[in-house]
DNA sequence: ATGGGTATCTGACATTGGTCAGGTAACGGT
DNA sequence: ACCGTTACCTGACCAATGTCAGATACCCAT
């Protein structure tokens, strides 16, 4: 509907705003105040360093140690110093602590079950919050890398197999194609990316190792949500710069017509088209770069 | 992604507490605390009687007292006795209040027009708010009776033309159908309603009477982002409900079989499918209720 | 006109959240 | 060994928020 875009922005503001209100009063719930209970939650969501927990939340490092404080005697946290730089200090959670924790995610989950149980199409809800979400979060997106044997990284392949399913008059089937070993994409040969947003791995990008000078990009995805936010163009440059980090001079990679968004990136950032290099069934594009430069 | 549901609810919500938070603190910066200023928003978005603040804001009576008394000292709110029941209070903003709320709201303004310049396809952006706020807010819908000239109902019935536009192969031009009359959707002759979702009309239907006791239900329609909600089934069971409080005893209404989900409520609510009643070019389907019961 | 109920205000407090200026211990480079 | 720096803790303080028990004025039904 034609509504002014502001509006619309601010309604879902207003909504969303109404529904984390909810969320917090819930945890009211357990006779601990709102932050304290954040602080557990960090911890438990595996923010143990002091220094990560006060940026992560915010606090100023007064009150962030006597939170901990009050955590402790209730006998939920223990701190004690970090083992490669005894000034800084990690917590973590005890016994009681843990169980805490977990009464405080099933609230969270609850919550976010209910939700979702309420809704006609949970799964449009969520491919729109994940939308939202990859949005919002844009300027918290990292790089980071990671074995392409994790789940997370499976969760990225197997999206993008999907994909390629979906788009290839085909179908794709993966073992038809030159799969890589995973270990020509770990260190020493080779790379693998995951563009991580608050814990989700939203895209990949692979780099296929020989040893030599000469490497393959393999495996650029980004999920549905995260497109147009220039992921690809980052994960692309990440990976260029492991590459020269190998000594790898010339990346190849093939692609394939049905997916002219990735056909245009490789045109507009410095490859050229070049012959076919190999007898893969499903390509009908080849580029390659030099980054020796 | 086939990422855990769960997972995605609330990396959904963590990134919107972050938003919200933001916005939060960009309120901070005119130099008040934010319960007041929220108080001087609520203000200015008409939430003028004191009890009703209360209510919109959760405040304790108490609370809420102080801070009107803070905002009228400060001159931006004046206070006087509701005229209907000089027990309660209504709040007024002053000039000057005009003016901080004005500011106020050129901050969240600003917020959303950036976050929209940001995403490079703003309206899918929008259309996944509205779907969220719309599944999150479902419960604070309301039906409200309003003129079919409204900007609000015209919103609406421009979107339902749009939309039989692009179902129909032949495409839909309203000034070939029979568009009733406004005054024939409104009292005493017949009515329109509207479902408002925190101040946007996301549905509608009309009933167009004549004075007699058959009247027409027309112009059913539920935007995208809402449907599947039970919107239509609340709006049809409203607008029945009008019409028997105008001793309306025989519903009509035409549709078409591209419209398959309007199809199925009426088979589903009691409504017989009839033969042809007019010459409307687009509906081929014809159906009537007997409310007289 | 009377009494029970309602809407808001007031004052007294307690809790929470946030800030700041030292203080202590450890680090890292010289 | 020393010194500037870093990470965290402590204590003092203040503003904001939340809670509660009357007080006041008004409403409405009888």
């Amino acid at each position: 509907m034609s509504n002014d875009p502001i509006a619309r922005y601010r309604r879902f503001s207003r909504a969303v705003t109404k529904e984390v209100g909810a969320l917090d009063q819930s945890f009211l719930g357990r006779g601990r105040p709102l932050g304290t209970a954040r602080v557990l939650n960090a911890i438990g969501h595996g923010k143990t360093e002091v220094s990560v927990l006060r940026d992560y939340l915010g606090l100023d490092s007064g009150l962030l140690s006597r939170l901990l404080r009050g955590l402790e005697t209730e006998g939920l946290v223990t701190t004690s110093a970090h083992p490669e730089d005894a000034r800084a200090r990690v917590a973590r959670l005890t016994e009681a602590g843990e169980a805490e924790f977990q009464a405080y995610e099933a609230l969270s989950n609850d919550r976010a079950t209910r939700a979702l149980a309420r809704h006609p199409h949970p799964e449009a809800l969520l491919a729109a919050m994940d939308l939202v979400a990859s949005a919002l979060g844009r300027d918290s997106i990292e790089i980071v890398e990671a074995d392409p044997r994790d789940p997370a990284s499976r969760l990225c392949l197997e999206a993008y197999y999907a994909e390629l399913a979906a788009r290839f008059d085909t179908g794709f089937d993966v073992s038809l194609s030159r799969d890589p070993e995973a270990t020509d994409m770990i260190l020493p040969r080779g790379s693998f990316l995951l563009a991580m947003s608050d814990g989700m791995a939203i895209g990949c990008v692979g780099l296929k190792g020989s040893g030599g000078p000469v490497a393959e990009i393999k495996r650029l995805w980004i999920s549905p949500s995260a497109r147009g936010l220039g992921l690809s163009k980052r994960l692309m440059t990440e990976i260029e710069a492991r590459a020269r980090a190998l000594e790898i001079t010339t990346l190849r990679l093939d692609t394939n017509s049905k997916l002219p968004e990735a056909v245009a990136l490789y045109r507009n950032t410095g490859w050229s088209e070049i012959d076919r290099f190999n007898d893969d069934p499903y390509p009908d594009h080849f580029f390659e770069k030099n980054i020796s430069s």
